[in-house]
DNA sequence: TGAATTATTGATAACGATTCTCATTATATT
DNA sequence: AATATAATGAGAATCGTTATCAATAATTCA
């Protein structure tokens, strides 16, 4: 059994849920998923490995994994709740360019302490934290200066 | 002439656009909400003023006041997108308990300069930032306890 | 064991926020 | 004023997500 059966296990067993062959597919997809993933990504990619799993069951299941700590919500993008698994993938800023689509990611090193400092005198206990930028990459923004030179 | 209808006026010309009475109504508005709103919210105040604009065109709206700086996106509460405007609103992070639902609001003022000195190496452009943090306020958390005792 | 209860599921309908379409109207240009 | 272009309102269409519900699986208890 993997860490994060393990983990779902538990925070199922905590709220008196079942980990159920529907759940276990699931959660080992979320687990082969390396990228941002839609719910309707997820869905396809278990539908490719077996048959007869409802999109339903899906939309069911993520908020319980989200819930139990092994995935957080990402970026939306193109109108999608995107998510991500979180085991070996430290807490990042995604850096979105709202022209061309890209996604970097950097890390929070710098700043989670800074957030969870602020979180205890808050005396609030944070689940997931995203910080999520939106702008215009160096490509683009080159794009854009051609663009407005063209103009004149 | 407002300040934010000088900014609006400007960005609208560089993008060839005009500053119709419709723009200038849910510019206007924007301005008059002092939380955060989602379109319909918006929508909703602009006809308790004048009647006859359209809901298509408060969505066609937005996207431009955001583009030109004067709106930004804020943390997405049930399922719908809400903004909030930026006049005279520093930047902040967004603090939302998932299971009350209280907003509270902290100023970005440490993490800012770090952020735009990542930027600065990514040689990214920044829009919009945002930093939203969901979790248990202490409050619920306080609940959250007492209910695990009686559980017991 | 087996009947009764409860949880879970798949299929699909319903919902609701957002976007698209298009005929009409406003605005700018000559 | 005539023409061209942009913007609008109304409502239909889209699409991600949620709710419903009958069928099935798991669990409890007699």
């Amino acid at each position: 059994m993997q860490d994060f059966e393990i983990v779902f296990n538990q925070y199922l067993e905590k709220r008196g849920l079942k980990l159920t062959k529907a759940r276990r597919y699931v959660l080992e997809t979320v687990f082969e998923l390396h990228e941002h993933f839609s719910a309707q990504d997820l869905y396809e990619k278990i539908k490719s490995k077996i048959s007869g799993i409802s999109l339903a069951t899906v939309y069911r299941t993520l908020p319980l994994l989200v819930e139990a700590g092994l995935v957080q919500y990402s970026i939306r993008k193109e109108g999608k709740e995107s998510y991500e698994h979180i085991f070996g993938h430290p807490k990042h800023i995604h850096w979105l360019c709202h022209k061309c689509g890209t996604l970097i990611e950097t890390d929070l090193k710098e700043i989670y302490p800074i957030i969870m400092r602020y979180a205890k005198e808050l005396e609030f206990e944070p689940d997931d934290i995203s910080l999520n930028i939106r702008g215009l990459c160096w490509k683009c923004k080159l794009d854009d200066k051609e663009n407005h030179l063209h103009e004149k």
